[in-house]
DNA sequence: CGATTCCATGGAATCGATTCCATGACTATG
DNA sequence: CATAGTCATGGAATCGATTCCATGGAATCG
């Protein structure tokens, strides 16, 4: 079965290959009769043009590659969704690419994008500027979305990682914490770092415990939540609130103290970074850090188009916000200030 | 910038674009000069070969099309990876189209896959045969996860939907309910129907109230969950027990049945299709229908790769279990037989 | 009415790889 | 030593679209 081609359309209209190119195409000058006469070749053959071939020949896929740490994360899946749905506005394809949290697919993936001749690539890199070398010689257009990679001229759209942090532990402290563990993620990637310095600089500002012991590195996915559970409430001074780099962490986390009959709200505080639709579903919901993962998407999309169109856009901030539920009580016994 | 082209790699390496290709592609018939002239040229230029160029020449793309309704639902997000991952061992790149529950954006992606000339396609599809001729006709090689088209010779991989629903059902009437609510999925797919013809069945051979005003057609998606419950509540009889056709409608569920102060387990028993991390974090944790979200795409995979093989493997069924966790105490004054 | 412009069209070149085919060098065999 | 067989190679054809260029007919203008 030869797969059918333009060849077969132009013969079946009785028009050349160049004319029926052109009334596929959209270009304007092409007569009614060719209009039609292609157009009803196309339907009744079924002819769909090879996306290979056009490619080719113009130098433009169409096709902007996304890669991301790991869809399983839902701030990444809405993310991805973000971005697909703001990409179709601008006709572009997006090639998704899963990086596993890892950095060697990630690598495997920008090699791929590169090779798929993506028109534009949006990241949520991992590593350093070593890492990202064969992406920003190979010229194309890229944005990074939520991290970034450190001395590049790539635009980005990031969180407010610094305040939402700073707001967490005001918040914790005001309820009368002084020991708050927190579970980072990690320091290979930007959010990982901003947000565990943002902590860091928060417990100096407000004169909470700045205790080594009560930080725990992990890596962004929930087993590691829940060895970063274990871990600070182990110790012979534990914290009396936790605070996780993000949900999947978070979700380790909740289950260790559950199984540990830690009542979150009661026995222990919590806060997560990254708000999704499951932890308002808990008892008491969870106080989260949140941002507007929608926004995010469009604007890392609307910079690429920008960047693609040989501007140089501005990064973009996104503010993030800490919404208090019940999961953040006052200390039983008040203040020990 | 001219692109680099294998061209530019022949004439730095002294050799002919035959020999180089050859190289590249690991043909044989080498010689050891060619292939270190050859290998010093590409990796001193940075060549990276295109794609399209070399998919328009041989027939294949080392593509497979993964066409899913949300990845927003962690199930398909599961899913979504899980294929990903497997069709990685196979040195496939696996292009993702997210039809957001949509028969109009579905359309599109099996537009652009047939476009795409990918090797094969995966989907988990909406709607009937009519909707699925474009792709069927195309001969693409095709394997449907999840859910199905009737009708279709199409090698699928599904859960047990009907046994998985009638476990939860035979132990919600064990635990003396006789009213059981049920939030269905939409009988545009196979699953919706599937699931809820299991529901009627199974409330059939158990002898519970068999009364359509307990059946609320949903979506899928959360917010049709909570348009559910809040129907099903409040009617003059309301059901005991909850059971939801998918993760996202019960998240929908819950938070009306919380926000009503109606205590899962206590005041209220659920049952969750799909199981999700986070559900496990619930106090009372909850009750779900659970399957091997890996098996099935490592499976879709498998299968696809025999189609495309030539092959016409068997559809597989994946058993479903019910894990039953605290959601479902037996009913607080026992069976009313 | 002749010259010029415009427009639809056919045919050919092109994009960047792969692969077929012919060639020449070399080796093995009787 | 002649012939057949192997092997690396260069050059050309090829995949299926787009686009440039030349052409001829119709429309426009002075």
């Amino acid at each position: 079965m030869r797969s059918l081609t333009i060849k077969d359309v132009a013969e079946k209209a009785g028009v050349s290959v160049g004319t029926a190119s052109r009334v596929l195409s959209g270009h304007p000058a092409t007569s009614q009769e060719a209009r039609t006469a292609v157009s009803d070749a196309v339907k009744e053959l079924g002819f769909r043009p090879n996306a290979q071939a056009r490619s080719l020949r113009k130098t433009t896929t169409q096709t902007i590659g996304l890669v991301l740490p790991d869809v399983r994360n839902p701030f990444f899946a809405d993310l991805a969704h973000a971005v697909e749905q703001r990409a179709r506005d601008f006709e572009y394809l997006t090639l998704f690419g899963n990086a596993n949290e890892d950095a060697e697919q990630q690598d495997r993936y920008f090699d791929i994008m590169l090779t798929q001749r993506v028109d534009g690539l949006i990241a949520a890199p991992r590593g350093n500027l070593a890492d990202l070398q064969a992406v920003l010689d190979s010229g194309v257009p890229t944005v990074f979305v939520d991290r970034v990679i450190a001395n590049t001229k790539v635009p980005s759209v990031t969180p407010d990682n610094a305040t939402g942090i700073q707001e967490a532990v005001r918040h914790l402290t005001g309820q009368g914490h002084r020991r708050i563990g927190y579970i980072a993620g990690p320091q290979s990637t930007s959010t990982g770092r901003e947000r565990l310095a943002a902590y860091k600089d928060a417990l100096t500002e407000t004169h909470a415990d700045d205790d080594g012991a009560l930080i725990f590195l992990g890596d962004f996915q929930s087993a590691s939540g829940a060895a970063g559970a274990r871990h600070l409430l182990e110790q012979q001074d534990p914290p009396t609130a936790l605070l996780a780099a993000d949900s999947l962490m978070s979700i380790g986390a909740i289950a260790v103290c559950n199984e540990r009959g830690l009542a979150i709200g009661a026995d222990i505080a919590f806060v997560a970074y990254d708000d999704i639709e499951a932890f308002t579903l808990l008892n008491p919901a969870l106080t989260v850090i949140a941002h507007d993962v929608n926004a995010m998407g469009r604007f890392a999309v609307d910079l690429l188009t920008q960047v693609i169109a040989g501007e140089t856009p501005e990064s973009v901030i996104l503010p993030s916000r800490l919404i208090i539920r019940g999961s953040t009580p006052p200390l039983p016994g008040g203040p020990t200030q």
